[in-house]
DNA sequence: AAAATAGTGTCTTTCAGACAATATTTA
DNA sequence: TAAATATTGTCTGAAAGACACTATTTT
């Protein structure tokens, strides 16, 4: 089957979203998990396919970034018995992130304590893997509304990476990486209003080397 | 199902593992491809568990290093309709390798052009992930032999990331990483002898900041 | 001694980190 | 004008790149 780790950020803290476990029997009847299904080999071209579906079904939400993630086997991961899931990760801005309802629910990744089957691994190596391409890339755009500022920015930067970045490097990155343009507008916050941007449309491509992050 | 790329360096060359599709029928009865077979889930605990069981079987060999790649999946990567392979990839030194027989041989990954199914892209998707890897971790170490020169240990290391590499700059890294070990013997190849080296045993693990590439 | 290969010293350039200085708002 | 926030300048130190120099063999 495919499960997918659906990730945005809710007021500036890194959210999952979780999905109850109606249709689906036992186990875990009821449960919040991940949301996932099983391949349709008739409408489903590829697992990218059927992970989208998943998301359109069960999050009603078209994710502008959706990548594998790792496939997760064995006997021990669900009582009934061996079983595989090929797991990918989403990355929506707020914005465009579903309302939660009776079946969908936003979680703060940090605190999720446990999940059904192998869950907890899963959402966890999807976190890893964001921070880590993150330390590297243009990734956290895909996090963003539609315009927004280099502090704003920043500051999911400096969420997603657990860490405070320095104003002067980051701005540095930025440009040399050149995947932002600017509006031409401003918006001011209490003090010198600061500069609007928007992704340019090669964005999540754009890789550099390491070190956002302060030793 | 679960393919396995297992790659080795024969005289400095990156050379892949092909199998000849014999106990498989159609299609592609008797062609070359990469080892593979269905999970037993009686005797596997998970996929990796059969990746090594399809090492074992298909080319007699335990290898020091094995790691998930990436799960293809779709209608279009086998005739016979929509199918998954869960691929991995295992690193194997030279002097372990299993000789070539009738259905076993080994093949340069660069003269590679065609394989059945989709398993020349997953072969490309292997290639590509060991040169990434390599730039920043320790990871070639299982293509060595017990003791090595750092000489050695850098042509492999050029050899995989295609490209020359600085001595000076190369043997500070290696230094910095510390996964080096003297032998306290040492070589002579017709000048003054080279110092020869073991990996320490937590050796892959080992990564570092990237450019080991000369821009 | 010359040739070959290994290993080290060190200068230069680049870049990250730090932080100060300047700029442009609102209160 | 003071406070707040944004943006840029620039100093410093560490690390990468380049390359010459020293060391230890074989022929």
């Amino acid at each position: 089957m495919v499960d997918v780790v659906l990730l945005t950020l809710i007021s500036g803290e890194l959210h999952v979203a979780l999905h109850k476990r109606l249709n689906e029997k036992e186990p875990y009847f009821n449960a919040w998990a991940l949301p996932g299904g099983e391949v349709h080999t008739q409408e489903d071209q590829d697992a990218m396919d059927t992970a989208r579906r998943v998301l359109k079904q069960k999050a009603n939400v078209v994710s502008p970034y959706l990548e594998q993630l790792e496939t997760f086997t064995g006997v021990a991961r669900d009582p009934r018995g061996w079983s595989a899931s090929i797991a990918y990760y989403a990355l929506v801005p707020e914005h465009v992130a579903p309302a939660a309802s009776d079946v969908l629910i936003w979680s703060k990744v940090d605190d999720v304590r446990s999940l059904p089957f192998d869950h907890l691994d899963i959402l966890k190596a999807a976190a890893t893997r964001l921070r880590s391409k993150t330390s590297y890339s243009a990734l956290p755009l895909y996090l963003m509304p539609p315009v927004f500022t280099l502090t704003e920015l920043r500051s999911v930067y400096e969420q997603v990476l657990k860490g405070k970045l320095e104003p002067r490097g980051f701005a540095r990155r930025m440009e040399e990486l050149d995947i932002l343009e600017e509006t031409g507008e401003s918006k001011s916050e209490g003090g010198r209003p600061a500069r609007l941007y928007r992704a340019k449309h090669d964005r999540g491509a754009a890789q550099l080397g390491p070190s956002l992050v302060t030793r």
